[in-house]
DNA sequence: GCAAGGTC
């Protein structure tokens, strides 16, 4: 008898094998660069094998080319067969295999959620010569070797096929919408002969650009309307202080004058005072989503840039596992064990110690949770290279909201003074920290200021040193940026922990939103506005919700999904349809905005130094070589700059420090964005006349890698 | 060169 364990990713195929082994030691296998493990214990081998996330994916049952649609034949298929970038999953798939050859007994074991339960099934099914139908289900919500153990001692014996048929609905669903749309709206744009570009939508996509573009119609429609504060001070032993009036607005100019009128030159008299303690907890330990907020907070850092820092250090053993949604630290994790790592490092010596002292260790704990994972901590290891900055400022966040998690909550005395001139009353506003508590412990990253108040009390009466009003205009509603847009995600509950920056950046890409204060580009308002039209439901946040109760009803038996695919089918065909029976108009529409956004990308806002007219990129139809052109071309200007000759290239907002031309940005897939001054290095190579000037590539001078360098430094932590 | 969801 051999019983072979699927789970869901190394790491966790790991800890199930040094549960599941008699010594807390199984042997580690390794087969063309796939991990598995043998457990021994008294009675059997147990060989537990790991998938990474899905191998096997949704994709067209027939056709195979992407121009093609509408397209309802799917099927699933292995991974590496759908995209290139999954070739390596073809290795799992084949030791996967090979050990099911060899095994009578199949347990999944992926994380007890729909998607764990779906690449278990998949991999039992198609991997493992249709052994879903025998295999068993482990269950467990959190992975103490306690919990695993037990979990394998009350295997379920079938596989929680509900689950599996939620999953698959999900999956398909999203694939029929997605596809369609986006070929459609691809495509269409295509025959329109104007050159490719990418466009997309989906159930997350699209209600996710209909936040920033509903919220750009707001801005854009928004009028500032004038409002008045008054500021007025008084002084006391030589400090001043600043009055805040009853009315924080006041609506017109004749109340305000008024105000200041009645209460120029007056005294206040101390009317009441008030004080209370507030008591603050510390904040909950980290789920991905709040320590990308709090890194974007703190440091500037987008979500995806946190979580590909976070992904290192987890790498590095430095952090544990950042892919989760719990707020929670369970006892198993070893707290005062982490805490005496900590505290070897020099820097963190006095704090952690002083936590390892305490009597008991018991951290805060949020209320979310996650089947698979515990909190974002610090494993207590010292890193074993230098960090880079953002690393280290990443890590140096993590421990130190990990620590104060252990700390008493801080205590604030907040104090209120009110005064009045006759019917007019002012506020004045002191708090000071009466117990530092755990804000010791997540400084900077906490705030702790104080705020005095001058030395009076009831009857006592003071001359208010200044008054003022003051002419404001009402704002529109910010904008998004890449930290807020995800949060929004969360609040609609749309998308999940892993993808949701993701997709955020996939908006960028598509030339749907620019900028860090994220704007809806034209085209964005253009898709929108198409499916508005003819497909209101994929801009609907309510769309995932409506999928959650299907999948739902798929679980508890009142639906299935043959009957939910059928009513996608339902919607959607006609929807179709009705697009395709219009795509001249809609693939026009569409071609225009993306041609003239594509001229607006390629065009310098810096003016020719010749003639004064637009520069533009332009790729030579002779030698396929790119360079910066004059648009006074046909006028005679015959005025040229050099361009990198590989790479994405992007006009940047930032100029450049010595000659302040525009600087251009060259993207390489795998590598770091190499920016510089096309202007400056154009100078310095024509100097040394060594080359054509179009021909040049930015490492061929020793100049040009200077002013390369400088320009990149400008830019580098943006 | 398409979705969204796992994971590296």
């Amino acid at each position: 008898m051999q019983t072979l364990i699927v789970c869901e990713k190394p790491d966790a195929a790991a800890r199930v094998a040094r549960a599941l082994d008699e010594d807390g030691d199984p042997r580690r296998i390794e087969t063309q660069g796939v991990t598995v493990y043998e457990s021994r214990n008294k009675h059997e081998t147990i060989v537990i094998c790991s998938a990474i996330g899905h191998l096997y994916a949704v994709d067209s049952k027939t056709r195979t080319s992407r121009r093609y649609y509408p397209v309802w034949d799917f099927d699933w298929k292995p991974k590496h067969l759908i995209d290139k970038k999954s070739a390596r999953l073809a290795r799992w798939i084949q030791v996967i295999s090979s050990l099911a050859n060899k095994a009578d007994r199949f347990i999944n074991a992926c994380d007890y959620d729909v998607e764990g339960s779906l690449i278990g099934y998949t991999i039992l099914r198609y991997a493992c010569q249709g052994a879903d139908s025998k295999a068993q289900r482990m269950k467990f919500s959190t992975m103490t070797e306690k919990e695993l153990r037990s979990a394998y001692k009350t295997l379920a014996p079938h596989l929680d096929i509900q689950l599996v048929e939620a999953g698959r609905t999900r999956h398909e669903l999203d694939w029929l919408y997605g596809i369609n749309l986006s070929r459609l709206l691809t495509q269409s744009a295509l025959k329109q002969n104007r050159g490719y570009s990418t466009l997309s939508t989906g159930r997350v996509q699209g209600p996710t650009l209909k936040f920033v573009v509903d919220r750009e119609e707001e801005i854009q429609c928004f009028t500032p309307t004038p409002f008045w504060t008054i500021d007025a001070t008084l002084t006391q032993n030589g400090q001043e202080y600043t009055l805040e009036y009853e009315k924080e607005k006041v609506s017109t100019l004749a109340e305000a004058e008024l105000v200041v009128k009645d209460c120029k030159n007056s005294i206040l008299e101390v009317e009441s005072t008030e004080s209370r303690n507030i008591q603050q907890s510390p904040p909950y330990p980290f789920d991905l989503s709040s320590l990308q907020s709090e890194a974007y907070r703190h440091f500037g850092y987008t979500p995806s840039r946190t979580l590909a820092l976070a992904e290192k250090l987890y790498l590095e053993a430095l952090i544990s596992y950042p892919r989760t949604s719990s707020q929670k630290l369970p006892p198993d994790i070893g707290y005062s064990e982490i805490l005496h790592g900590i505290a070897n490092m020099a820097q963190y010596r006095t704090l952690a110690t002083k936590l390892t002292l305490q009597n008991s260790l018991h951290p805060i704990q949020g209320s979310k949770d996650d089947p698979a994972h515990p909190a974002v901590y610090p494993t207590g290891e010292s890193p074993k290279r230098a960090l880079i900055q953002p690393e280290a400022n990443l890590l140096n966040l993590i421990i130190k909201r990990f620590m104060s998690a252990f700390a008493e909550p801080s205590l604030r005395e907040s104090s209120k003074l009110t005064l009045k001139k006759d019917l007019h009353r002012f506020f004045l506003r002191g708090t000071r920290l009466l117990r530092e508590g755990w804000i010791q412990f997540y400084r900077p990253y906490a705030s702790d200021e104080s705020q005095n108040l001058p030395d009076l009390k009831v009857g006592d009466k003071i001359p208010i040193t200044k008054i003022e009003d003051i002419q404001k205009f009402t704002e529109p509603p910010p904008r998004y940026n890449p930290s807020s847009l995800l949060l929004e995600m969360e609040e609609e509950n749309i998308g999940t922990k892993a993808t949701r920056a993701e997709i955020i950046e996939i908006l960028y890409r598509r030339g749907y939103i620019k900028n860090i204060r994220i704007e809806a580009t034209p085209l964005a308002l253009k898709i929108i506005n198409l499916l508005n039209k003819h497909c209101m439901l994929i801009l609907d946040p309510a769309f995932t919700a409506r999928l959650e109760t299907a999948m739902d009803n798929i679980q508890t038996l009142q639906a299935t999904r043959s009957h939910v695919i059928a009513e996608t089918l339902d919607h959607l065909r006609p929807i179709m349809l009705g697009l395709i029976a219009r795509e001249d108009e809609i693939g026009s529409q569409l071609a225009e905005v993306v041609v003239s956004q594509r001229i607006a990308r390629l065009t310098f806002d810096f003016p020719c130094p010749q003639c004064g007219s637009k520069l533009k990129i332009i790729r030579s139809r002779a030698s396929g070589k790119r360079f910066i052109g004059c648009m006074g071309y046909e006028k005679g200007c015959r005025f040229t700059l050099p361009l990198p000759q590989f790479g994405n290239l992007s006009i940047t907002q930032t100029n450049c420090k010595i000659c302040g031309f525009q600087l251009v940005q060259a993207r390489t897939k795998g590598r770091r964005p190499m920016t510089s001054c096309a202007r400056c290095y154009s100078n310095k190579t024509r100097a040394n006349a060594t080359e054509s000037p179009t021909a040049a590539a930015p490492s061929t001078a020793q100049q040009a890698t200077d002013s390369l360098v400088e320009a990149t430094s400008l830019v580098k932590d943006q």
